[in-house]
DNA sequence: CTGTTAATGAGATTCTTTCGCATATTCTGA
DNA sequence: TCAGAATATGCGAAAGAATCTCATTAACAG
């Protein structure tokens, strides 16, 4: 992901900007919150209001560069948009996320749609349990 | 749905919660948000609070006679729990919602939680599209 | 460099949901 | 039937998430 896609979305490269796509690109929380992201900056010195910060990931979603969902429990995440789509599996006790495709279920769900009368614009398919660490087995 | 479901779930049988029991009842909405119950029984001149419809509707979900679903724009819709799992189709421009259950979306569920190592304990699939209205389809 | 235009930060604001508490209602069992 | 204890209610305040307003600042085309 780079500063050009910025620009390709009509949106000036500013520093604000350049930082959120910077700690969108890390792939060990791939998937944050806006208050996440703004904490990280914050912490790290930067000086960045929380406004921007939900104002440029809005700008990011329109532009197609991030994805948006909500979870269970307040805030809603974001993820750089990798390029194919996918579903979630959430661990309820450590928040844990693990992506997943699957093309049965896919394809259940266009058949669906088109069986009711629907044309579908998108879905949202998130999978709530515990993870397999010993912690959150208890 | 009964008020002895209510006692059965420990809560005194009172006006409110029959009166929202009631609502929850009615097929037409079968979805609805805490506002729209509150304003249906302010229409309907009985006086109740705001707190008391979100906190009775908490109350029959905690007592399992009623799901909450968090469908995109922000108010959580509570429906009367029918006994059997399914899915919903919500209609972007018009709101409609059409229920829905698929035994290979269920069980392709389970297969990818057993695969990634998790637990289910609850899973929420929305597919948002255009319904077959033509109002809608414009 | 400089002017125009867009973007930012801070705080106020909206919207949904929950809390706290004084008052009112249920319901038990005398 | 009627206390009295235990719960529930309504109201307003408060919390939490996200957006808006607007004066100030930064980006970038020329
Ligand atoms: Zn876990
Ligand atoms: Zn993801
Ligand atoms: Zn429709
Ligand atoms: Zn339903």
């Amino acid at each position: 992901m780079e500063t050009s896609d910025l620009k390709k979305a009509g949106l000036k490269i500013t520093l604000p900007r350049t930082k959120i796509l910077g700690l969108l690109e890390q792939c060990d929380p791939r998937h944050q919150s806006a208050e996440d992201i703004y904490r990280s900056l914050i912490d790290a010195g930067e000086e960045i209001g929380l406004a921007t910060v939900y104002r440029v990931l809005t700008q990011f979603e329109a532009a197609g560069l991030v994805n948006r969902h909500h979870f269970e429990g307040g805030q809603a995440v974001f993820e750089l948009n990798h390029g194919y789509h996918h579903d979630h599996l959430v661990c309820i006790k450590c928040g844990k996320v693990v992506e997943f495709v699957d093309s049965m279920i896919e394809e259940r769900q266009r058949q669906i749609a088109r069986d009711k009368g629907f044309e579908i614009t998108e879905h949202s398919l998130i999978i709530y349990g515990r993870c397999s660490d010993p912690q959150c087995r208890k």
